[in-house]
DNA sequence: AAGTGGTCTAGACCACTTC
DNA sequence: AAGTGGTCTAGACCACTTG
């Protein structure tokens, strides 16, 4: 690293988040690229003018998301195999990413707009009274002209009070309308991930080759304060190398 | 949370670990368990007689496995959904520690051991060289008498130079086993999931009903320092619910 | 205004690795 | 002995929520 290193700039946002962010470019493209460790913690610090305390923190970050590794007595070590991993599960929640990420653009089509009547499973996963209006979105995605999920994303009928829910423009992303129309930002989800070989309007729909099975990914999504906005689906051929990240505490 | 609160004792280990388990002990089980809420990091740090910086670092750690959410001007909020669920894949990495969970005894059967050379996949994957000798374990776990995973574990051989493979006894826990014979401690663990109808015989060992479809995962197991030192293949049947927290941080 | 968690500083000592 | 990350202290100020 060079003498001169600074931060770019200091535009209100936390200093550990930015030099988490800084620290994760360098270590993806930038000065880091090609190194094993990184520079000590206290030199660090002295080079971003900063105190120990604030690169510690930025550092936490990033070892919790398992691209490095500290190690008392060598230093901050770079786990290579973790930085250069793409879809990871257990990061992105997002599918459009992911589509995008593999070099394709993300379509939707064939979709479904109906209501229900809440029963007992979702009633309870997405806390509202049995026999409550939801909403419920069927649709499927493709990558290119790929077709690789099928999903049904169940929500709350109240949420969208004000709003005339036919209105929307359901081929967007599910977080993005809970974000727009509702001001629900999702930020945790509870996933029940078991394999499948779906029913045949579902295969059908995807296109999948008589042996194949199915992912299946049963999800409740959260906002702040555990409260749960919406429940989904996803049927997931192939297509995606689903990778997860499992570490020991 | 009663003032003569204290910690057990201080055994040498870490003060915010201690208060972690502590913390967790009571979350689930303990004085905290109908709770909303924590006590506020200041009250915690006075009741336990250490600095609001340990308090801090033990709710950290609690917080990245997702029982509690922190809320500015509010408090340390529980996520009860997220504290009764059981089996999460993002957590544990050992499958006997799971069938316990559910309530039944692990058993292993039909255990093949052989000798392999490394493919140009496996070579990479445990980072040796193409051609060298790998030992590969198949076997079939049992939860009470339930087959429930069939597992192909692949380990370079030079891991256990000194040690007759054949004496070892394999129906144990591929972790124990490295653990002891080796001491290496699998850390880490890069696992790719697909869904798979798997072949006959893999099949017909975990009994599956003809319309349903396994789990596969691929995984990768590291020690310290990303040292690759196992791969292997699971099948897993629905036996097992598995749950994974995905989270945006 | 009072209380909460979030961030940051400055400094200390410890455990471990390397030389 | 020198350097690394790990832990802990004491204190400060900030942003946010609640009464």
């Amino acid at each position: 690293m060079p003498d001169n290193y600074e931060l770019p700039h200091f535009g209100g946002k936390l200093m550990s988040t930015q030099v988490s962010a800084l620290l994760m470019k360098e270590l993806k493209n930038g000065i880091f690229s090609k190194s094993e460790k990184l520079p000590s913690e206290v030199e660090l610090a002295e080079r971003l003018g900063v105190s120990r305390t604030v690169i510690r923190d930025a550092l936490s970050d990033i070892e919790r998301e398992g691209f490095i590794e500290r190690v008392r007595g060598i230093g901050t070590v770079i786990c290579r195999d973790i930085v250069n991993l793409t879809n990871r599960l257990d990061l992105k929640l997002e599918y459009n990413e992911l589509i995008v990420n593999s070099g394709y653009t993300p379509y939707t089509d064939n979709i479904k707009l109906r209501i229900e009547y809440a029963d007992e499973e979702n009633a309870e996963l997405l806390n509202v009274d049995e026999g409550s209006k939801l909403i419920v979105c069927e649709k499927r995605v493709l990558a290119g002209n790929i077709p690789c999920i099928y999903s049904i994303d169940y929500l709350s009928y109240d949420l969208f009070s004000g709003i005339e829910y036919t209105d929307i423009d359901w081929s967007k992303p599910i977080f993005d309308l809970l974000d727009k129309y509702c001001g629900l930002i999702v930020v945790t989800d509870i996933a029940k991930i078991t394999a499948t070989n779906a029913d045949e309007f579902i295969r059908e729909k995807l296109q999948v080759q008589p042996k194949q099975a199915l992912i299946l990914l049963d999800e409740v999504g959260y906002c702040k304060l555990s409260r749960p906005v919406m429940r989904s689906l996803e049927f997931y051929t192939d297509f995606f190398d689903f990778t997860m990240l499992r570490k020991k505490f």
